[in-house]
RNA sequence: GGCUCAGUAGCUCAGUUGGUUAGAGCGCCGGCCUGUCACGCCGGAGGUCGAGGGUUCGAGCCCCUUCUGAGUCGCCA
């Protein structure tokens, strides 16, 4: 049971003490890391949120009482101790320690509340299990690192606010009980009570709602808004994240890039010291799937995608020749210095491509002196070896690895190879900010599932002026105004100018499918809207997640998520999602189909 | 839904060709110890080897089924 902490007002967190203190009279509150038990002295690590501090109790000094109570204490006590801050002797000073020059002699000591033995050690760098880790999360959260991702998390919404506050942005929340919108990202749904039969929809972003606080003149608005997508979770995926979400009246596509190119120099210069050099770099979807396969690239690193069908459209090799006859092409890239990786380590690149239904891979070794050792050789001359060589400039102790396939495989199989092979030669430094806008995506792209085009981006992004003939014509060719913002190969955040004209905005639904009933049953408040007087608008959204995970250096977004979900969207510690009463459901209208009752038993 | 990996003491792991009573470090419990800070020394407890079934004289190890977790593909406008 834990004694009353009446009478004791804690005056410093653990860390703040220093040598400044020394001779003062201080009263600390917290956990204990670590009693260290000589007999007639006893040492106690403390910890709260700041750190870890000394105190020492000595039984010459200290009444018996105090003494014994001591011997009681058992990691993860919550204590409270009052005593003098006294300095260490030179032996004695632990330069590990942020605190480690000073100790609190203790004076008073109260036991505020007792602990079990915990499931897992508190410390830091922590190779325990996720699922125990996340069952037992309020014990996770004292972790030292876990505590540093919240508190980075906390400093990086603080200086966000602070910049879009000076910028003229105004916070303004949206609901989370909405409207279903069933395009893209699947919805939960909550059901209504008076409306039975009837949901609502969570966001999967507040589009909507933000476009309309354009309508209404509120000029520029942002919000760190949570969102839900109910959708297979990922290292970097979770059905609820949260996005810094803003948008802007009267802007063009520029003004949104610059106003987040200075956010993120101030975030990273105020929390982490960092200089980010802006602008940004910019390339076109275009290019960055021409040179990396992918549209979100990391170049950190070079080892980019060279097309090498024209070299090879003579072949008589007939994985590439199926290839080219089908419109599709052979692409290489070079890894450099591999050309000693044993046949073990080619295979499993091979098996590796294959994830992304790349049929294989060919290869090409540089032996040092120039000759190359290859399965395909026998198919080439000698001269258009050299050809293919050159064009990925191979030089002696090189790999050259060959997809052939639809562009879609080749740059999906080889985009991913290229990350592989870095991670496997550790090509990149994690404290290494490069930032990068990905600008002129697509607007549509042909759903072969559904027959019809679907939104790249989503369905309110606005056409560049200069393919708005193309909607007619030829819409899988119009480019959007849309940008990404990309950060060490990872999506931070994308945003776009929208359609701010009904008629356009009418046509793209139209190419989307949506006759004008369809458009207007599913966003007819939004056509509503925009017949009232709409300025023209654009945002953009960061997952800050992600931001947070990529700053702090974590391998997944679940690092720096309080309270986060695991891979089939359940919580370990809550058990959620669970069953309901009856009577709950009734209320509702629901009636739980029995194939699933006797599926949950089974299990 | 597919593929890959993992599951042995509270935690992290080892466990050889299928062969005696399943081990280590840390933690935990008890004792001793006044300068520890990965405290030290002595002693101790702690196991449904994820679960179920099978093969075998014999299974932590082999086979089948299944559960849990992770990564990934699909999916994520």
């Amino acid at each position: 049971m834990g004694e009353s902490m009446s009478g004791l007002k804690r005056s410093h967190m653990c860390c703040e003490l220093t040598e400044k203190y020394i001779g003062e009279t201080v009263t600390v509150m917290g956990w204990v890391q670590k009693r260290r038990d000589l007999g007639k002295l006893i040492f106690i690590a403390l910890r709260d949120r700041t750190g870890i501090v000394q105190a020492v109790v000595d039984g010459n000094t200290v009444s018996e009482d105090i003494f014994t109570k001591a011997e009681t204490i058992r990691s993860e006590f919550v204590v409270a101790i009052k005593g003098e801050v006294s300095a260490r002797t030179e032996e004695n000073i632990n330069p590990a320690m942020k605190t480690g020059k000073i100790e609190i002699v203790v004076k008073e000591l109260k036991i505020l509340a007792e602990s079990e033995t915990p499931p897992f050690p508190i410390e830091e760098n922590s190779q325990v299990k996720d699922d125990l880790r996340l069952k037992y999360r309020y014990i996770d959260l004292r972790r030292p690192d876990i505590y540093k991702n919240i508190k980075l998390r906390h400093d990086v919404a603080l200086s966000v606010r602070q910049f879009l506050n000076d910028e003229g942005f105004l916070e303004i929340e949206t609901p989370i009980l909405g409207k279903s919108t069933p395009e893209g990202a699947r919805d939960y749904l909550v059901p209504s009570r008076v409306y039975p039969g009837n949901f609502y929809g969570l966001p999967q972003s507040p589009q909507l709602y933000k476009q309309l606080l354009m309508v209404s003149g509120m000029d520029r608005y942002y919000q760190i808004a949570k969102c839900f997508r109910d959708e297979d979770l990922r290292a970097d995926r979770q059905p609820e994240f949260t996005q810094i979400d803003m948008e802007l009246s009267f802007v063009e596509a520029e003004d949104v890039m610059g106003i987040n190119e200075r956010l993120i120099k101030k975030v990273f210069k105020e929390t982490m010291k960092v200089d980010v050099e802006i602008p940004f770099k910019r390339m076109t979807y275009a290019e960055a799937m021409e040179r990396f396969g992918s549209d979100k690239p990391d170049v950190r690193f070079e080892m980019e995608l060279k097309n090498i069908s024209e070299i090879v459209k003579d072949t008589d090799f007939v994985v590439f020749k199926t290839a080219l006859e089908n419109g599709g092409s052979v692409r290489a890239i070079n890894a450099k210095g591999c050309g000693n990786f044993p046949r073990k380590q080619i295979d499993s690149l091979v098996e590796f491509v294959k994830t992304y239904k790349a049929k294989g891979l060919a290869w090409i070794v540089v032996n040092e002196g120039g000759s190359i050792k290859s399965q395909i050789s026998k198919f080439f001359t000698d001269e258009k070896m050299a050809e293919i060589v050159s064009a990925v400039d191979g030089k002696p102790g090189d790999l050259i690895l060959i997809c052939a396939d639809s562009d879609k495989v080749v740059f999906d199989a080889l985009g991913a190879l290229r990350l592989e092979i870095a991670k496997r030669l550790e090509l990149t430094n994690p404290h290494d900010f490069n930032f990068l806008w990905i600008t002129e995506f697509p607007m549509l792209e042909w759903d072969e599932e559904d027959g019809r085009f679907v939104a790249v981006h989503h369905p309110f992004t606005a056409p560049m002026d200069e393919d708005t003939e193309l909607i007619e014509t030829n819409p899988g060719k119009v480019r959007a105004k849309a940008y990404d913002i990309v950060l060490n190969g990872v999506e931070l955040g994308g945003g776009s100018i929208r359609i701010h004209r009904n008629d356009i905005q009418k046509k793209m639904f139209n190419l989307l499918g949506f006759s004008d009933e369809e458009a207007y049953e599913r966003f007819g408040f939004l056509l509503d809207a925009f017949k009232y007087g709409v300025p023209p608008h654009g945002g953009l959204a960061f997952g800050l997640d992600r931001i947070i995970m990529l700053m702090s250096n974590s391998s997944s977004i679940r690092d720096v998520i309080a309270f986060p979900k695991v891979k089939d969207a359940s919580c370990p510690m809550t058990d959620a999602p669970n069953s309901v009463d009856v009577k709950q459901l009734e209320e509702l209208g629901i009636i739980i189909d029995e194939k699933i009752n006797q599926d949950n038993e089974d299990n």
